[in-house]
DNA sequence: TTGTATGCGTTATCAG
DNA sequence: CTGATAACGCATACAA
């Protein structure tokens, strides 16, 4: 395979001027350009990046680490992470961890021998503490509120959220009010938690265990809720669930057997999926196409300059009001 | 930052040692070794992957190339792909090209330029001609038939499995077969139809331009087939549709009008996916995930013996029964 | 078992 | 505008 010298003999020049042309840099006569340029074409070169990324110290490559690939959350979050990336002419490495501490790691391992030029963490098994000790091998960012860190963030207030969506519900005059939570390793899930006990307290409400559902992440954990509030002797009035998927699964069985939605059972979902749309689920739309298009400008713009100063941004959420509440 | 010869010259050896140790290789005295593994500890050294990666000619990188991640198809192929590849700690790059074929050429080009080791695509925006250009350069794999080609595929006959669910419908005593086809630019989309067509063909059955339905890609779009058939005269009696979550979106909707699934209006999708199973849509499960992890351990295979003889494998599909045929 | 010397292919530096 | 030469950091053939 040609290389850079190669070519700068038999166009008769230099290897600098080879590279400057390869480059775009001025200060190149045209004939001698032309010259390089017609021997690249004659001797079908191309340029070996590995030598390019060894001498700036730059690959071009973002990593992403991600738990699953094929859940929505994550797609979506991809999605706009893609796209951003595209633009910007990034490449993408992809990590889908299973929530694999041990894998995440060998990512801003990555970062340290220089393999990506910044990470993007969409998942939760790595502590932020663990996360701090690569921030001087260059930028990195979490979908989530991580604090006053070294690193940047960029996330939606999901107590907040989540207060407002039980706000939402309140005002709508429900007062028994239930709770679906879907993977309990996140620390968002122990916040919408948290949120949802103060608010339930702050407005006297009734709080009962039974109303409350934890590890629910699949359509069918969806319908065997609806299934166990058949049996139940004094049902909530309505259910606020993470993930509109899960939601759709509960709505289809439940209607299945019967109830009614919203009469006998409101549902008020989270994520804004399409079935959510083709359902007619009332639901919180947390921007995820936002999120990771946002953390990609971020870190794009941090690598780009060098600055080392974290960005922490929030981003807005929205509730989405259907018919299922 | 350290480098290899500062870690020599401070662990007392020569470099050749450091880089045995940092390989695993064998004859180093226990002695040398813990020595050099001791420097590199006090000086918190890592290695520069870059230079690795530009005398080894090897990166240790695999590209994937995919129109939309979001997308059910994609995303269960790409997990494949990721499951595999973290198994043989090798590291993903992923193209979201929306079909653009200068992006995937970039891709290709990445191939040339030694920044992978090898690409897999899964979108149809490039002909075959392009791609085997870029053979030499290294093992690329296509997730669909493209006959035989100087790079592997890994696929399921769509031609046989569309004439195989038109079978099951033709077995369950329907005569009256629409078709619901998603985004037309794919070469699959066009087998497809010309199962269809040949199938109708060779059993006498009635062919109706307007129980053909095309670029139906979304949950709306079928439910807006399923309203566009609430004022159709003479009504299939079954819809063959590809993609579940339209065949959702055409079932919720139809039902929504008084539609009886299968009674007034049968319903085969295809995919499998999630929603199909919630809804109990009978479907035809063409093992993404399996097509994805095939594609790796193929490639992967390839790159490790460095033949470069294509591959094609073909995966099965299977029809799954369920309730709405 | 160890070390010396060379090469991988490019860009950066600096002198002209 | 141009070019000679020094990095970049590592692996490896070869010699010892």
């Amino acid at each position: 395979m040609a290389n850079i010298k190669e070519i700068a003999r038999i166009a008769g020049v230099s290897v600098t001027t080879v590279s400057r042309v390869l480059n775009n840099h001025p200060y190149v006569s045209d004939i001698k350009r032309a010259a390089v340029l017609n021997t690249i074409e004659q001797l079908n070169y191309s340029r070996n990046m590995n030598a390019v990324h060894l001498i700036t110290g730059r690959t071009g490559a973002i990593a992403v680490i991600l738990p699953y690939i094929n859940l929505y959350y994550f797609s979506i979050v991809m999605d706009g992470l893609a796209h951003e990336a595209l633009n910007a002419q990034y490449r993408l490495i992809l990590c889908q961890s299973n929530y694999a501490a041990e894998e995440e790691l060998k990512v801003l391992e990555m970062l340290r021998n220089k393999e990506i030029d910044g990470v993007v963490i969409v998942s939760t098994a790595l502590q932020p503490e663990v996360i701090e000790e690569y921030t001087d091998y260059g930028p990195v960012i979490t979908c989530q509120d991580s604090g006053e860190r070294r690193f940047s963030s960029v996330y939606i207030e999901h107590y907040e959220a989540f207060w407002d969506g039980l706000q939402y519900l309140s005002s709508k005059g429900y007062r028994k009010i239930g709770y679906c939570e879907g993977r309990q390793n996140g620390s968002s899930a122990s916040i919408r938690q948290s949120a949802f006990r103060a608010f339930l307290s702050e407005r006297n409400l009734p709080f009962r265990e039974e109303w409350m559902v934890y590890d629910c992440m699949t359509e069918e954990d969806g319908a065997g809720v609806a299934l166990s509030l058949l049996d139940m002797q004094d049902r909530p009035e309505v259910l606020i669930i993470t993930g509109d998927h899960v939601a759709a699964g509960l709505i289809i069985e439940a209607r299945k057997h019967g109830l009614r939605i919203p009469e006998d059972l409101a549902v008020m979902g989270f994520d804004n999926q399409p079935i959510g749309r083709l359902l007619d689920i009332t639901t919180i739309d947390n921007h995820l196409y936002d999120m990771g298009a946002a953390a990609f400008r971020i870190i794009h713009e941090q690598i780009r300059t060098g600055s080392r100063v974290p960005v922490h941004r929030k981003l807005d959420y929205e509730i989405i009001e259907r018919g299922t509440v």
